[in-house]
DNA sequence: CTGTTAGCGCATTCAC
DNA sequence: GTGAATGCGCTAACAG
């Protein structure tokens, strides 16, 4: 029998009435706590059903200052390094009770900062911030608060906040030597967004890499600052109008890698043999482009997982579980962009997943 | 200056005692109703920003019936059709001051009822349905209660439901037909999930196309059942091993075809000469994978947008907007899985967007 | 094992 | 223009 507004939803009272028991003794049954008698409980559930009623999570969430909910901050859900995450985090939480609200920032600090607010206001149980551009002074100011914090691929020094954070700088390192293995001395860089932790800790690895191999770095081998096949596309193109355009180019996402793959043979070459292309993350697209991308892999799912494992445990426990900076390895994996010796068959995407490895902070 | 725990959050009660003012003052300077002297207001908005107060949502929730958070439930936010969806929704929602909850079933009919409850335990506003597959009379129930709901991909025979369908029928008659006016004849069907309204509808289409050509449809040229890679290679395997393989397939979905893809080739045969292929989606991947794919377009964010404000309508305003449903018409993207004359430059993922037409129910 | 009494933080009648 | 009192639906002490 459809009515004209929404009806108005049975409360525990109506509950404890018809069952005739206080309501009280409903609450117990509810929450499973306390010894009920068997009768009591039966009645009650009974009237549960009839009723259809479902708790308030609102009211109960005011008293117990616990909403069951956190918040997923992302840049946004179209670029494919994230839903893995947020899958991960979301079958975390789950699995604890937790519910997760989802918001984008296109890397905007304002943006940022605005839907941090809202959350707060919702009163998540915590945070977990990824693609984070907002001052460390912010955020320090929210874990100052007490808010339960979770970076990822960020870090704060702060005792209260925790990072999970798959290591840029090795992960450029490996991506450059594996360049420079197959000959490469004039190497790029796709630069990423310039405000992103992850930029420059990839940055700062593939320097690392040409320092030991004694090469220094040209600065005019450099370009991009967005991540997205179409910067990818628009900075190869600059680099390759170059009077000495780079033999190889190391791409701060697949993304990037993506662009410049289709700008290189747009102009009738060839990756790898006239330009080999070395990517980051391993987004599903890595294993499907033509040629396939040598990436380096991000556990994504993992990460979320882990993120929101931490984070329960802030909200749950007492103090920031240690330690404080969880660090994964990245992995290289091959597959032709390059032109090194590669796998036999396309790499089924997200198979292997890189190895883990927890640091000190 | 951290303290161990979380702080006690400043209320409104205290930002009335140093204001000054009463409680009232305060929630109406905060709601921006009705008039407050212009130095009251001064002096609540400075103790606000120096307490750093942030209203209580659930509090707020309470009293209002309102949480200001919708509930957005998929199948599996990394299957690559619902990113897109999912940020159209976000983004409707966001601009008009809602939040996202989002939840994926993985077309668990059990899950999809459990994640649901507990959205309206949580209060959220109103649902959006991606991939439903509880059964109607449940749906039918919920909408009786008076919760705000609209479904994507679905229909639902009630007045107060409301639906954003892509007419899958058409799609799988543009598609099957693309293909028998290339000069195939035995055209498979890759099956999408057995319980899927959208693999009904697109089925439908394939076997009118046929039949409009006189060509009776035949049960052995149907595989498939999930809609995955893997699936869709396996399903093509079974195909490829019939007495008389087709020629041509229509898969449910473009994860299916491009698994398709990859078994024809690990066979040793080509695409599109030895058979073509067409999806169905247009997600991203589908302009990358070799050969391209030829596929029917759905516009996702389009009918994320849509879904969200078809919802907040409900929400807001008294009566279910009318049409009740909306149906979209989708495009046949044609690229080079076909064979077809294809259009020169690989389309940019997204750019053209399907046509849209209403349809009265 | 169970009921009674207080609020949680806020918006909303009313008066003033 | 503003304030005091009431209750949203629920949990948490405490008795009993």
């Amino acid at each position: 029998m459809p009515r004209e507004t929404r009806n108005a939803p049975p409360t525990i009272k109506q509950v404890a009435a018809l069952a005739r028991v206080s309501i009280k003794t409903v609450s117990r049954v509810i929450n499973g706590a306390a010894y009920v008698s068997d009768a009591a409980r039966r009645r009650v559930l009974r009237v549960i059903e009839r009723l259809n009623y479902r708790p308030n999570a609102l009211a109960r969430g005011l008293v117990t200052r616990r909403s069951g909910s956190i918040g997923l901050v992302i840049a946004d859900i179209v670029n494919p390094f994230f839903p893995p995450l947020v899958r991960g985090v979301e079958d975390a939480a789950a699995a604890r009770g937790y519910n997760v609200i989802l918001c984008d920032t296109d890397e905007d600090a304002a943006r940022e900062r605005a839907v941090i607010s809202v959350l707060l206001e919702k009163q998540v149980d915590g945070l977990i911030l990824c693609a984070s551009r907002v001052p460390s002074g912010y955020l320090k100011g929210l874990a100052d608060e007490g808010v339960p914090l979770v970076l990822v691929n960020r870090v704060l020094a702060h005792p209260r906040a925790t990072a999970v954070v798959v290591d840029g700088v090795e992960g450029g390192r490996r991506a450059t030597r594996h360049l420079l293995d197959l000959g490469h001395r004039r190497i790029a860089y796709l630069a990423g967004p310039a405000g992103s932790f992850s930029h420059r800790s990839r940055l700062r690895g593939d320097r690392e890499a040409l320092a030991a191999r004694k090469i220094v770095f040209d600065p005019s081998l450099v370009a991009g600052g967005i991540a997205s096949i179409a910067a990818g596309r628009q900075a190869m193109a600059e680099l390759l109008d170059l009077k000495r355009p780079p033999s190889a180019v190391f791409a701060f996402d697949d993304l990037m890698a993506i662009g410049a793959i289709e700008e290189v043979r747009r102009r009738g070459r060839r990756v790898p043999e006239d330009v080999a292309i070395v990517g980051f993350d391993d987004i599903d697209l890595a294993a499907f482009v033509d040629p396939p991308l040598t990436t380096v892999a991000q556990p994504k799912t993992e990460m979320g997982r882990l993120a929101a494992l931490r984070l329960l445990e802030m909200v749950e426990g007492s103090s920031p579980p240690r330690p404080r900076t969880m660090t994964l390895t990245p992995e290289l994996v091959i597959r032709r962009s390059c032109g090194a010796r590669s796998i036999p068959t396309i790499r089924a995407p997200g198979t292997p997943g890189p190895s883990r490895k927890e640091a000190l902070t």
